[in-house]
DNA sequence: AAGTGGTCTAGACCACGAC
DNA sequence: TCGTGGTCTAGACCACTTC
């Protein structure tokens, strides 16, 4: 085999990672092709089979290898590309590209669950909820809009927050932190109350992320974001291990 | 601490990896939080010291904790929500939908690659591209435009492939797999030409997904998709480990 | 100096699945 | 049946960083 051997100081797992994903990402092992076995790494590299079985471990779980017994281990076929976004707090993207922050409250209900409330959540029961819809501003021009449902049964303190000041994405993030989500990419042509909340033409391509928070399984927030479609793109890497 | 004993008959490195997901995302051990030495978990859970560790790894790997020689483990502070999209070929999407799967070539060019063909591979070297646009349809209904550059220095191959009739995203990924990719997704307001082309009224939004793929640090491809934003948006889910 | 995590070893037994 | 990967052990030494 070869061993182009990368990063020579690096712990020898991650040479025995680097060195076949050099090989499958130049092509020269194609998807399906055996590479060798955990014994045969061991005398290739002079060493123990769990570091062997380390490195290839992770190579399963970055989707570059599949494993088979009595098989042996083959690289795996892309059926498509994957991408990992991340969607940044409106907050901390504004302030982190070096722009003051302003946010404005419009609009605040607290009211039992109507059709389109449980629709958004994803959930028939009735419960009570918090709708917030705000504007996020960078250096005071239109940066964002937002409307969110919070799910008060999920998340009770929500209830004693002064949201007039507090926008409801960064209280949810440093008070709810680590919470399971799923999300939507979708655009829309901005209808007359997006426009105007946004200082755009009214037609306007928009960019719309929404978000739906759980935690055991329970939903505790939804939120959909709105942004000026010229201005704003998301960008993500596809990267493999992070050696 | 806490045993919530997931999954009583899953290999116990997984056991101890899902016992601490679930005390962070249940929000019992917040951010900052430390989490017992690998030492004590090697008592809590009767085993040795390797597979408490091995469990602990993949939970760095996946951003849930952070580690610290001498001060112990902690739960990370979530700074960004992030999402994982996949980006399927256009082809296999719509075959998946059940429907029909139309291909329509509409400009082939072979050129030595201008500033614009530059700027979109990111490379200043004047090399030779082949510049595609097409047409994909579901039920022979327009659902996306594309225009790709295929940077004839690296692939070599896509220069004697009929484009006329094989889609050059599907060539592409079925020869030249794995390659690393970056992504921006994006929308616009379709100009004359991409309305007629989908067949959409002028000013329509539409998503844009723009993709760069390399292999050892070379451009490969560059493409932009065009999809009717009224119809077409992109999910993705955020999952911890895949225990 | 002391204690944490980082890495590795040389074994072991088991589970699965092709044959 | 038998060879592969899956899991685990009971050690070991080292690197780093706070004390």
């Amino acid at each position: 085999m070869d061993e182009k051997v990368a990063e020579r100081h690096s712990p020898l797992n991650q040479r025995i990672r680097a060195d076949i994903e050099l090989n499958i990402l130049s092509g020269k092992w194609p998807p399906g092709f055996r590479i060798p076995f955990e014994r045969e790494l061991m005398d290739i590299y002079g060493c123990s089979r769990m570091t062997v079985h380390n490195a290839l471990s992770r190579l399963v779980e970055s989707g570059l290898i599949e494993r088979r017994r009595r098989l042996g281990s083959f690289v795996a076929y892309p059926g498509t590309h994957a991408t990992v976004l991340k969607l940044p707090d409106v907050k901390a993207e504004i302030v982190s590209s070096q722009k003051s922050y302003g946010y404005e409250l419009l609009t605040l209900n607290r009211r039992v669950a109507n059709k389109d409330d449980s629709t958004r959540l994803g959930e028939a029961t009735r419960t009570t909820v918090i709708a917030i819809t705000c504007r996020h501003l960078a250096d005071g021009v239109p940066f964002a809009f937002e409307d969110r449902l919070i799910n008060v049964a999920s998340v009770p303190e929500a209830s004693i927050v002064d949201f007039t000041t507090t926008p409801p994405s960064s209280w949810l993030l440093m008070h709810i932190p680590w919470t399971e989500s799923d999300h939507r990419i979708s655009c829309i042509d901005a209808d007359a109350d997006q426009a105007r909340i946004l200082g755009l033409p009214e037609g306007t391509a928009c960019l719309v992320i929404e978000r739906r928070t759980k935690r055991n399984g329970q939903i505790m927030s939804q939120v959909r974001q709105i942004f000026d479609g010229r201005k704003h793109s998301l960008q993500g890497t596809y990267a493999l291990s992070n050696i």
